[in-house]
DNA sequence: AGCACGCCGACT
DNA sequence: GTCGGCGTGCTC
């Protein structure tokens, strides 16, 4: 109920009545919720949607519980402009949102507004005009006036205006033309639904052998109802999409809403195909780049429950859904997962409490899950599912290392003799090879042969990148460019930059070389021409219309390339030593997905994998395919990295993933805990190297994930202040348990 | 987050 | 003499 803002300031001579005081989250970074009056008559409740006054503007607010500021004088509170027609947020919305709020540390009502950041959706839906046929003639006749007219009387149901127009192959003038006559009148209809309703049974799964016993588990569990986190781990090409998907028919069957997570790279066409092939219906989408009117409407559909499923990327774990009965996390493992800014989150861990607090099932799905998951999955918290062989005909690629110390490239370039037998024999039968290197642009690094000057950003003080095809140097840290320059700046010595390393432009120059007559494509997301382009390459490729395929991670999400029998590793090395403490894990990763890109039709594929360090663990788990070993190294290792208990509180590092993050939890450290000195906010990579050189006593590393039990850990510090001998547990990432 | 106030440099 | 840089501080 909207009210009306002239209402709320009563008489003159009467003072306005205050009935009621209400706390209200407002989207602004405090800690607490402010105090609004309530006007009389005006009913809210906790969870209802508000537009409060904040200074000189109206924001959207959520009415909250909890106590009033004591402090306010009831009488000089502003009131409530606005109730918005909207059903409040639900209790288990709320106490989602204060718990993501206490866990994260951030302010309540930023993380509130994750939650309605649709305003305009709040408004009413316009209906939609539309025209109905009452009978009569017009007082001329013409062709395409008696085109229309059969069509509305042999089909009776309202039109719209441009829908009879089409459908009677005329112009919309026809058809105002007999509008004017009286023939049609102009009547009102409902909004059409933003998505049709999904049928559980639109197209019966046809499950196959572990496939069916993971189904079972999984649909059991959505049946019996309730909280339950489970880990579908299974190897790319298991099916483990046909899997989830029968506990989504099983929710759908029970009348609940269903939220499909997916980084935003993998809310593909594809994907929303194959869901409509088991559903008979597309799911809504939402991600970042959804029109604004689209945004309104999924928003709407998911509070009202007319849409029953929602695929979407992170931000879309803080939709009011009506009655959430389930949330699938489709590559859980994906770093996309992390909000990197405002509030930090991983909406895989949060989907986690969100179905604990709302009582029901949580599905997480991978390849390659993370080290998170899997020692979660170990501890049996999360019931892990493995569907451990490839469906129907694909097989998985023979993999092979290549050691790059006895099998060299020749001098200028990165492919190994090896490699390029490979390629070679693929393309002479027809099939198609993929090169991977996770490295954007021509050559990571330019220097002058002369005076040995280093091309640095001027911003943020890391290598520029050379883009030959589009003549620039570029940061790939900041996004500073510009024009690659002839001289050398420091020395002018003309013609004498000489690039060092390779990236993809690089390794497409080379295969070029060896390779003229095949057609080759650079897929990586600086591609000329934006994603539309990508797209038809992308068709292209899996038609069969490229021979070689140089590409970073982005070939390595989702597209199936039927042809692809070769995938080569150029560096598999690179991002094993810049000192992230997940390197080998995301390594792995990314190494068992492109590899996954080969062989998925039954062609006998292979995988050639340059390394210098054939030894590494990465590199013996990659080819002996032994997952589980690797990971129990991992966890090992990251149990390792929980210090034991130390002595004194002297100095602290907060490190995090990005630099912001880190400084946030700084600036959180430093108000709560004003006596412990010496806190260092250090990048992720440096905090490892300052560790070494001992420099600090001890450290918190929230790496990735604020899985860490930050409340505990400044209550700890607080009560022993800064000279205490301490004993304070700081838990990593690796055993999330604080949310179960 | 916004948007104010507030104090020091180059300009119609 | 003003316009404008962005540094602190407040919003119920």
């Amino acid at each position: 109920m909207a009210i009306d803002s002239s209402s709320l300031f009563g008489s003159l001579f009467e003072a306005p009545a205050v009935t009621r005081v209400v706390p209200v989250l407002v989207p602004l970074p405090v800690p607490v919720a402010y105090s609004y009056a309530v006007p009389e008559g005006v009913h809210v409740e906790p969870g209802s949607l508000v537009q409060v006054p904040i200074g000189p503007r109206q924001v959207i607010g959520v009415v909250w519980e909890g106590d009033n500021d004591e402090k306010l004088d009831p009488k000089k509170l502003r009131p409530i402009t606005l109730v918005f027609d909207c059903p409040p947020l639900s209790k288990e919305m709320r106490d989602f949102i204060d718990w993501v709020a206490s866990y994260t540390l951030s302010p309540p009502g930023l993380v509130a507004r994750m939650a309605i950041r649709a305003p305009a959706a709040l408004d009413p839906e316009a209906m939609v005009e539309g025209l109905r046929y009452i009978g009569g003639q017009p007082e001329r006749m013409t062709p395409a006036r008696t085109r229309v007219l059969d069509l509305a009387k042999t089909q009776d149901h309202p039109w719209t205006r441009s829908g009879l127009a089409h459908a009677a192959n005329v112009s919309s003038s026809v058809v105002d033309g007999l509008t004017a006559q009286g023939v049609f009148e102009t009547i009102f209809l409902p909004p059409p639904p933003v998505v049709a309703r999904p049928d559980p049974d639109f197209t019966p799964p046809r499950l196959e052998g572990p496939q069916k016993q993971a189904a079972q588990d999984i649909v059991s569990a959505v049946h019996k109802g309730g909280f339950s986190a489970a880990l579908i781990d299974g190897v790319t090409g298991s099916g483990k999409t046909e899997v989830y998907f029968e506990a989504i028919a099983e929710s759908l069957r029970q009348g609940r809403q269903v939220l499909i997570l997916l980084p935003e790279i993998a809310l593909t066409p594809a994907f929303l195909e194959r869901f409509e092939a088991r559903f008979g219906a597309k799911p809504a989408e939402w991600h970042s780049d959804l029109a604004p009117r689209m945004r309104e409407k999924v928003w709407r559909g998911v509070v009202t429950g007319e849409v029953r499923v929602v695929a979407g990327a992170r931000s879309a774990l803080f939709l009011p859904f009506e009655q959430l009965g389930l949330i699938v996390v489709d590559e859980e493992h994906d770093p996309a997962y992390k909000q990197e800014d405002r509030v930090f989150y991983n909406a895989r861990d949060m989907a986690v409490v969100r179905g604990r607090i709302g009582d029901f099932p949580v599905v997480l799905v991978s390849a390659t899950p993370s080290v998170e998951s899997q020692v979660n999955g170990l501890a049996g918290r999360y019931n892990t599912v493995h569907l451990p062989t490839r469906f129907g005909e694909a097989a998985l690629p023979d993999l092979h290392l290549v050691d790059m110390r006895r099998h060299p490239p020749e001098r200028g370039g990165f492919l190994s003799p090896v490699l390029l037998r490979g390629i070679k024999r693929t393309i002479e039968k027809g099939e198609q090879a993929l090169l991977f290197l996770n490295r954007r642009g021509y050559a990571p690094l330019t220097l002058c042969r002369v005076c040995g000057h280093r091309f640095q950003c001027p911003q943020c003080s890391s290598w520029l990148v050379e883009h030959r095809f589009r003549s620039q140097i570029q940061c790939h840290q900041c996004g500073y460019a510009e024009r690659t320059p002839e001289a050398c700046p420091d020395c002018g010595t003309l013609d004498h930059l000489v690039a060092c390393g390779p990236g993809v432009e690089r390794i497409a120059e080379e295969v070029e070389k060896h390779f003229p007559q095949a057609r080759t494509i650079v897929m990586s997301s600086d591609m000329l021409g934006g994603v539309k382009r990508m797209r038809l390459e992308l068709e292209a490729i899996a038609k069969g219309d490229v021979d070689i395929v140089i590409g970073t991670q982005l070939v390595a999400k989702g597209h199936n390339f039927p042809l692809m029998t070769l995938v080569g590793i150029v560096d598999a090395d690179l991002g094993l030593s810049n000192g992230d403490p997940r390197a080998a894990e995301r390594t792995f990763q990314l190494l068992s997905q492109v590899t996954g890109r080969a062989g998925r039709t039954g062609l006998k594929s292979l995988g050639l994998i340059q390394t210098f360090q054939p030894q590494h663990p990465v590199m013996q788990a990659i080819v002996s395919g032994d997952a589980p070993a690797f990971y129990e190294r991992e966890i090992e290792e990251r149990q390792k990295a929980i210090l034991p208990p130390f002595g004194r509180l002297a100095s602290l590092i907060v490190s995090a993933d990005t630099r912001a993050e880190a400084e946030t939890h700084a600036r959180g450290l430093r108000a709560a805990a004003p006596s412990v000195t010496g806190i260092s906010v250090l990048g992720p990579a440096e905090a490892p190297l300052a560790l070494v050189r001992g420099r600090h006593r001890f450290r918190l590393l929230v790496h990735g994930r604020r899985n860490c039990d930050m409340q505990g850990f400044l209550k700890a510090m607080i009560a022993q202040g800064p000279k205490a001998k301490s004993s304070v547990q700081i838990q990593l990432d690796v055993d999330p348990q604080s949310f179960l």
